[in-house]
DNA sequence: ATGTCC
């Protein structure tokens, strides 16, 4: 007897596989033949209680009846911040995910928007489980801040020096690579750990220093202190900073979509609908393999922007004297309420008590370097950004990216390219973003973008 | 966010 010929029956998907042990077991017993079997199947599904000490069909008859008394867990409660600017697609989203049966807590950032599986801005916390889609496509997707030993008035008096810096610093697009790939310690680490980093190792080395596309951006800006910081070693006042925001590019999306298709493949039959939910027990060999590649493409993704830094710094002529920097696309083991789990991150920046993290607004818009509050409510996290108040397309239709860009011009901010649907006018008003997250994070200093280079969609930065 | 084979 075939699934289809089961199915048929009405015997669940779910106890396929025993029904199909106990047929062949009871067949080669000669306690039933291929004859009677159909009637058999058909009376055990009517009253699985009387077979259960039957010696053939007993644990067949267990799998209906748990199969007939099974009830999802009840989602686990997630605290939500700043409420007013989520859309409800975000809620269900993050209602979906908490009813995943490995999470243990959630939280949403006020930054937070519909994205695969798990919102971005959404927070996850798992028991010995790992979701590739709610640590994202783009893992380890992280921001980072260089202090440099330049006056700020540079950025104006020697516009075109810093500029030139920037745009052979780094380099955007899709594909964006480069011939001669550049160096990093990164290289050397073990790529054949998966199958798909061995594959991708290649292109990785070539994307090293590279930016990508979509909300991705190099910049320039003027970092106010209001007060001396001692863990950044920097006094009151004024500085040059440099401002990245890039990824684990081509090799990351590759690790995430190899890892998701095998955790879907494996989803049990009764969570169908969790879809890019899927996850991967961490005890199991996938688990495992996607662990070791996530930790690897974190290592790259910071490398990724060493390079961006290194090469900046250098073709200006300029130190780095302080920084900042932290993935806000990845999974950490932590300790929560006295329990390890897995806490997912996708578009969330940790913020453990103390710990130091960049949350970018927009190009119109201060970043701001903050300091964790360790709150327990949001798994210690805070937003990584004002979060998109408009979708892409909407954006290009509203705006006219040539006004914009005077606009901004009037304001200070000279960019060099950029798509029309990363224009400030499609996010949330940061400040606004900040005071929703007050019990989240402390403001340590301000950065007010100057120079900034994304990645030009076609609409032309230049007229 | 990425990159083009089911």
């Amino acid at each position: 007897m075939n699934g289809r010929q089961l199915q048929k029956l009405g015997v669940p998907d779910e106890c396929h596989r025993e029904a199909i042990t106990a047929i062949q077991f009871a067949i080669s017993s000669k306690a039933t033949d291929s004859k009677r079997i159909k009637t058999t199947i058909k009376q055990i599904l009517e009253t699985p209680e009387t077979y259960l000490a039957d010696e053939h069909f007993g644990r067949f008859a267990q799998a209906l009846i748990d199969e007939r008394e099974f009830v999802r867990p009840a989602p686990v409660k997630y605290e939500t911040w700043g409420r007013d600017g989520i859309d409800q697609q975000s809620h269900y989203q993050m209602q979906q995910a908490c009813g995943v049966p490995v999470a243990v807590a959630g939280a949403l950032m006020p930054d937070a928007h519909v994205g695969y599986g798990l919102p971005i801005g959404g927070v996850l916390a798992c028991e010995n489980a790992v979701i590739p889609y709610a640590v994202g496509v783009d893992i380890a997707c992280r921001m980072k801040m260089s202090v440099l030993d330049i006056a700020p008035d540079a950025m104006d008096s020697e516009f075109n020096r810093v500029k030139e810096a920037l745009e052979g610093g780094t380099r955007f697009g899709v594909g964006g690579e480069y011939k001669n790939p550049m160096s990093h310690d990164v290289m050397d680490a073990d790529w054949t750990i998966t199958r798909i980093t061995r594959e991708k190792k290649d292109r990785a080395w070539k994307q090293l220093g590279t930016s990508g596309s979509g909300n991705h951006f190099a910049e320039f800006g003027q970092l106010t202190l209001a007060e001396r910081d001692e863990e950044l070693g920097l006094d009151a006042g004024k500085y040059v900073a440099l401002l990245s925001h890039s990824g684990s590019r081509g090799a990351g999306a590759a690790v995430c979509s190899t890892y998701s298709s095998i955790a879907q493949a494996a989803l049990p039959k009764r969570y169908e609908d969790l879809g890019r939910l899927a996850w991967l027990d961490l005890d199991s060999e996938a688990g495992q393999e996607y662990w070791a590649a996530m930790n690897l493409m974190g290592d790259y993704a910071a490398a990724n922007h060493d390079v961006i830094h290194r090469q900046v710094s250098k073709l200006l002529g300029s130190h780095i004297i302080a920084g900042v920097e932290n993935h806000h696309n990845f999974a950490w083991k932590e300790t929560h309420g006295g329990k390890e789990v897995i806490v997912h991150r996708k578009g969330a920046t940790p913020a453990a008590e103390g710990e130091l993290g960049v949350i970018p607004g927009s190009m119109a818009d201060p970043a701001f370097v903050v300091r964790g509050k360790g709150n327990p409510g949001s798994l210690g996290s805070a937003s990584h950004g004002a979060g998109r108040q408009m979708s892409r397309t909407k954006a290009k239709e509203k705006y006219s990216w040539k006004a914009v860009k005077n606009d901004l011009e009037k304001k200070g901010v000279r960019v060099l390219s950029a798509g029309a649907d990363e224009v400030p006018g499609a996010y949330k008003d940061i400040r606004q973003v900040m005071n929703e997250q007050a019990d989240l994070v402390d403001i340590v200093a301000r950065f007010d973008p100057r120079i900034v280079k994304m990645c030009d969609d076609g609409s032309k930065a230049e007229d």
